[in-house]
Parts: structure tokens; sequence; C-alpha cells
DNA sequence: TGCTATAACTAACATTTGTTACCAGTTAGT
DNA sequence: ACTAACTGGTAACAAATGTTAGTTATAGCA
């Protein structure tokens, strides 16, 4: 029937992505319908296809989106002439901040990306894997510099990402701490209890 | 058509619930059909009925069978006359033990306890909120006894919670270190990172 | 042997699902 | 003013979903 009110300054398809985050985040992927979607956006579910080819297709670019996003932070990071207590931090304070400002599609991909089929499953599988390598190689790098207790890297690696996906406690609680305070005491606990001495 | 080869000592019931945890870990409760969980018991999807009444039923019985093994746990921990600190820790290595060794269903439970409906939505979401409270409130009487950093404690408990659900990581990862490395590793840097000096 | 409870089967149901085909109105550029 | 690109709607689809009804065959016990 009628054209649009263009949102903002975002695409009628960024409206759509950002409004399925939201409900992917609160349902999940494979409880959020289209017509859910659909009633979200303000529009039939038949006309989501004129903005996107599927709804496989909304969850690959969430997930992509979200996985450049901290594949190219850590290249950053890795690139940069800090101690690796230091470059663990950065690491840690940026997952903080995506969580705490970017939560819907941050939460999202790290929780549904197994909905993801092949190849885009594969894909970010190995993306996943790679990540999490670069970030145990870093904190080897500081256990035999001394910076960091003599710990098993991959399960280090393991507490700290597994910690910042806790965020989502934060958001749905009533009386928050600030976003500051909040990244504080857990730079405060996990490096902490990285940090030798 | 046939009777049945009651498996080992456990009820036809029992199996039907481990096999759907096993799959709702996999592939999440929504995306878990019927005829897929019928199909890994080995039996038509409507002989299930036989012995639940409901998806919605497995998804129950899983989340309060959890969900009071953790808080009888933490009444006795209550009553122990210990620290603060050492409560935590054994708060701590319960959920570790619970997830190495009985991961599906714990994993589980705290994945997919969304997908509830009243009246059990509300009743679980009160105990979880309560269990949280109750740890929250150690950590604060550690924090006055100076046994425990200076820090927000719902953080803490949303930084231990969670991080002990990374554990899945470790379950699907190929060379594992032993349970009990990881339990001595988490403990090094969680106990470590709340501790004072 | 025959009775009863159990637990499997087949068939079917009403919904819900993702998606397509097709049409209609609006907007922007010529 | 005419056209083309958009973006919306309606109707419909085939497949998948949770579940029920009704039936049959087995196992254990009297």
């Amino acid at each position: 029937m009628a054209k649009i009110r263009q949102r903002k300054n975002s695409t009628r398809k960024e409206t759509i992505i950002e409004t399925a985050a939201r409900l992917f985040r609160e349902r999940g992927f494979s409880a959020t319908s289209m017509r859910d979607l659909a009633e979200q956006v303000g529009v039939e579910a038949a006309s989501l296809y004129n903005h996107i080819s599927s709804k496989a297709e909304i969850l690959q670019e969430l997930c992509f989106k979200v996985a450049n996003k901290f594949m190219s932070h850590i290249d950053k990071v890795d690139a940069a002439d800090t101690s690796a207590i230091k470059k663990i931090e950065a690491v840690l304070r940026f997952h903080i901040q995506q969580m705490v400002h970017h939560y819907e599609e941050v939460y999202v991909s790290d929780r549904e990306w197994k909905h993801l089929t092949d190849p885009y499953l594969s894909n970010i599988q190995t993306q996943r894997k790679v990540y999490r390598q670069r970030i145990a190689s870093i904190i080897e790098e500081g256990i035999r510099k001394n910076e960091i207790k003599k710990i098993d890297a991959p399960t280090a690696v393991l507490i700290m990402l597994h910690a910042v996906s806790g965020i989502e406690s934060w958001h749905r609680s009533k009386q928050k701490i600030t976003g500051e305070m909040l990244e504080e005491n857990m730079i405060t606990i996990l490096i902490g209890g990285l940090q030798n001495k």
C-alpha cells in the first residue's frame, strides 16, 4: 500500500535486522517466527522478503558482523607493543564494552550461531576457534614472561569469554550499576585472577 | 509392536528425559522436535506420550531437578561454619563438578529455562533470583570481613556463574585436561580474583 | 491358560512455519 | 505526466510441528 517512513538514518533492512536481534535474544532464533518479527516491524510477514532473502540470512548477517568486529580488534591488539597482560586486558575491555553497548547483536551471535547452516556454520566455527587460540597464545606468552599465573590457557580463555556473556544479567537487572563500574569490577576480578602476584 | 528392553536400572521415562537433555543441549529446546527425540529413543513420536505428557513437561522436569540440587547444596553451605571465601569456593566447586559430571541437564536447564511457561517460568525465575542473592550475600559478608576485595557483589556472582557455564567448551574440545585440573584452574583464577591480597 | 497393564504402532488432526506468486499504491527521476 | 523502482498487501503453499485416538502385541501374574 504505502511507501515508508524511513526511520532515522537506517535503511529498512537494518531496521529488520535490529528488530530481529532483539527478538532472537529474547526468545531465541528457533522460537522466533517470521510473523513475530513482522509484527514487531509493523508489517506483514511476506513483506519482509522485499528486504531480506530468508530468516537464515538475518542470522548470518548478525553473526558475521560481530565476528568481523572482534577479529579486527584483536588484530590491532596483537600488533600493539605492550605486555601480554595489558593485551588481555584490552581484549577483555573490548568484549565488555561491546556487550554493554551492542548487547543484542553480540549476545545473539554468541548464543545462536549454532543455528547457522553450512557453509556459514563451518566458517563461524573456524573463526571462533581461531579467535580463542589467539587469546590463548597471548596468555601463554604472559605465562612465559611471568606476568600471568601458571594456568591452563584454554581454561582461562573460556572463563574470560563466558564471564563476559554474563553481562546479559546486568542488562536485565533492575538496579544496575553503571557500565563503567561494571567494567572496572569485571577487570578487577578477572585480571586480578590471572595476574601473577 | 514389541514390549521393551528396560535398559539398565533406569525407567523408560528417564531414558527419554536423558535423551532429550542431550538433544536440547545440541540443538536447543525449540529446534528439537518430538520426532527427533523419538528417533533417538528408537520409537515413534506418538509412543513418547505413553511416558510423558508433553514436550514442556520434559523441560520442566530437567529444570526443577537441577534447581533443587543447587538449592539444597547452598543450604548446606550456608549452614556450615567457615569463612565466606571458603563458602564461595564450595559453591563454585559444586557448580564446576555438576557441569563436569551432569553436563547435559545442568547446561540445558541453565540455557533453556526461558522456554518454560507459567507457572513454571515464574517459579524458576524466582528461584534463580533468590539463589544469586544468597551467593551475593555471602560475598558481601566476605567483603565486610575483609576476606574479599571491595567489589560489586552481583557482578561477582554473574562472573562466577557464567564462567562455569563455559565448561561447555571444555566438553566439546578435543584435547581436554582432566576434570580435576579444570576445577583447580578455575578455582585459581576465580577465587584468586575475588580474594583480598 | 487367561487377564490386565504396559508400551508400541498407524493414522490423523489442527496449527504453525518459512516462503512464493501476484498485485497495488507511492515516490523519484526523466 | 510517464515510467521504473520500491515497498507494501493478500492468498496460498507444502512441510513440519505437538498431540490425540484407536489398535495391537507383549510380559507378568492369577
